[in-house]
RNA sequence: CGGGGUGUGGCGCAGUCUGGUAGCGCGCGUCGUUUGGGACGACGAGGCCCCGGGUUCGAGUCCCGGCACCCCGACCA
């Protein structure tokens, strides 16, 4: 391609509405333009590098067999009834209706499509197992899109589907995706690691999530150094420390003015905070006789931990969680600041599974500026759910015991579920068995942003002056540079050698524009293509052509009839260096 | 949805407080000089100053109401 001739121009200046690296750089060096918050429109350069990224999708899933298929993205709202997510999901799912007043909507994922193919094709254990995936749009109405191209709303993604017969089956197809995602991602040059995530929207027993680790993430998590124990803040586990235990106490009533939070309560009485009981109070829409009601919810947990919500959530099997204001609280019997589960009224209690073994806390009496001393679970109150609902933090031992905590930031580049039989029998996908009896299709779920990964590769791989792409992803391999325009032989020589690397099949990027030879280099640094080609009288001068790595300083001039050999030794050197990231991995449940 | 910020030519910004001919740098076009790390000169094109209402002789500027975009939070496979 001739610079000259591309659709697209480098800025000198980001856009000031660009404040990460990745979104920057892409925007000053022409791969991508935004069109409305969080989405955008993807030019040449974008789309060349969406296309290698989606090739090596396809090798790996296709290596795991994979069949590829297409899904539509807008889809009849009855599906998503049936699955009950079309009442689960809230405003981030756009809907609408066609012409003659049908409900649609966007898809933001693919399991209702899926489920509504497979009830149709298969009807036979002898059709299963199946891998099927497809690389295409999706629409998720994202209250805020955010850090370019790492938060958008339109996207396009690897989804794919397994359908097997039993939970072994399935097993076996999550540990592939495992694997495939991992060479996925070795092969695009983007360290990750596997986490263990929380199931959300999707349902399902086990789930992983794929992490590029970065400041600019938007996950929390939670690692161990010493084991390798790794998951999000959502589902993170610890180990809490156990405090003195004793026969229980009789309960006392004592005046703690102005004590409305642990620290000061811990403080006045001058007891660790881990001695008291805090209380969180919810409101949740929780399920009930078929449907959903909203319900009061009080959470408590010992003074020392905090609340995780989703972990909260879950054991509630609420749709949809938010704190309680100050009338709820009271409207329950509670009172704000003094609050326990003691004495409240119409609210299901859920207690933190480490309060049944600590005995006599320090607890709200629910009126305003007294406390209770040695409360005891099981004694003084008794709970609906009893369930770890402790947020992991920085510091906190590793569960599996080995040692601290560490939180990171990362960024979500993929995730596999385990989804079991929920979509399969809610919308009737059973096959007959061995012994002719029905069974819903066992079904797991995998998906890869592919816009996403661009972004988190971009992020990983650029300095102060642009993009350096990982040969495997950059749009061309060869920039090659036209360094004095008024050199008639330089200029013929270029011609020539672009042409003979066009006609070798090598991939470049022949910057031929009457520019100065001061811009076309910071373009080139800018669009980071791995390997520089220069071509000028001083090139010439020094007997041939000036050959440069993106990533590195040195240059070295080799002789124009051995410059497409040399090219091609150091892009089958990029490529080996690449290809040896590809290793196996182990399997962290 | 809550808090904050910004909307002026393709990009970056000034002008708004204190109303009076819409500016600067980059980029863009033509011509000439220049040519190995973002050259220079001359001439030139390009603006519903986010939108709608109001105040005023007169609004980019003041008032009211919207909208869009960005950041923090909530939310999020």
């Amino acid at each position: 391609m001739r610079l000259s001739q591309l659709f697209s121009q480098t800025l000198r200046q980001a856009p000031a509405d660009a404040d990460v690296r990745s979104h920057q750089f892409l925007l000053r060096a022409g791969f991508i333009r935004q069109i409305a918050a969080g989405v955008f429109a993807y030019l040449p350069l974008a789309k060349r590098s969406l296309a290698k990224i989606e090739d090596i999708v396809r090798q790996e899933m296709d290596a795991i067999g994979g069949q590829e298929i297409s899904m539509p993205v807008v889809h009849p709202a009855e599906i998503w009834q049936e699955s009950g997510r079309w009442y689960q999901i809230g405003p981030e799912m756009a809907r609408f209706k066609d012409r003659s007043g049908r409900d649609m909507v966007l898809g933001m994922t693919h399991e209702e499509v899926v489920a509504d193919l497979v009830r149709h094709e298969i009807q036979s254990y002898r059709q299963l197992p199946q891998l099927i995936y497809q690389i295409q749009t999706k629409f998720r109405d994202e209250p805020r899109a955010r850090a370019g191209l790492i938060r958008v709303r339109e996207f396009t993604m690897k989804d794919s589907y397994s359908l097997d017969a039993d939970w072994e089956g399935l097993d076996e197809q999550y540990r592939r995706h495992y694997q495939a995602y991992f060479n996925i991602y070795n092969r695009c040059g983007l360290p990750v690691i596997a986490v263990k995530s929380d199931t959300g929207m999707m349902g399902g027993s086990m789930a992983h999530e794929f992490m590029y680790l970065t400041p600019i993430g938007e996950d929390t998590l939670l690692i161990c150094e010493e084991s390798g124990y790794a998951a999000n803040r959502e589902v993170a586990t610890f180990i809490k420390p156990a405090i003195q235990t004793g026969p229980p106490l009789p309960v006392e009533r004592v005046a703690t003015p102005g004590t409305t939070t642990i620290e000061s309560l811990a403080r006045f009485l001058n007891i660790p905070t881990s001695q008291t009981a805090k209380a969180y109070f919810a409101v949740a829409t929780v399920p009930e006789n078929g449907g959903y009601t909203t319900r009061f919810v009080v959470a408590i947990i010992r003074g020392d931990m905090e609340v995780n919500e989703t972990k909260l959530a879950n054991a509630l099997k609420a749709k949809e969680l938010r704190v309680a204001n100050d009338e709820e609280i009271r409207a329950a019997g509670a009172v704000p600041g003094y609050g326990s589960a003691i004495g409240v009224r119409n609210a299901i209690v859920v207690v933190d599974d480490a309060i049944p073994v600590s005995p006599n806390l320090v607890a709200g009496a629910n009126e305003e500026g007294y406390h209770l001393l040695n409360t005891n679970y099981g004694r003084d109150y008794q709970a609906d759910i009893v369930a770890d609902i402790a947020a992991a933090r920085e510091g906190d031992l590793s569960p599996d015991g080995a040692g601290p905590l560490k939180a990171v930031r990362g960024v979500e580049v993929g995730n596999i579920f385990e989804l079991g039989t929920r979509y399969s029998e809610a919308l009737g996908c059973t096959f007959l068995d061995r012994n002719g009896e029905a069974k819903p299709v066992v079904m797991g779920s995998y998906g890869i942003g592919i816009g996403r990964l661009l972004a988190c590769i971009a992020e990983h791989y650029c300095d102060d002056k642009g993009l350096m792409w990982p040969v495997s992803v950059a749009p061309y391999h060869v920039h090659l540079v036209l360094a004095s325009g008024d050199d008639d032989r330089a200029r013929e020589l270029a011609d020539a050698l672009y042409g003979e690397l066009l006609s070798a099949k090598v991939e470049v990027l022949y910057d031929d524009r009457p520019e100065r030879p001061g811009v076309k280099f910071n373009d080139a640094d800018l669009i980071g293509l791995p390997l520089r080609l220069t071509i000028g009288s001083k090139s010439l001068a020094q007997g041939g052509v000036e050959v440069k790595r993106r990533n590195r300083d040195e240059r070295r001039i080799v002789a124009v009839d051995q410059v497409l050999q040399h090219v091609q030794d150091e892009i089958a050197a990029l490529f080996a260096e690449i290809d040896s990231r590809v290793v196996e991995v182990d399997f962290v449940d």
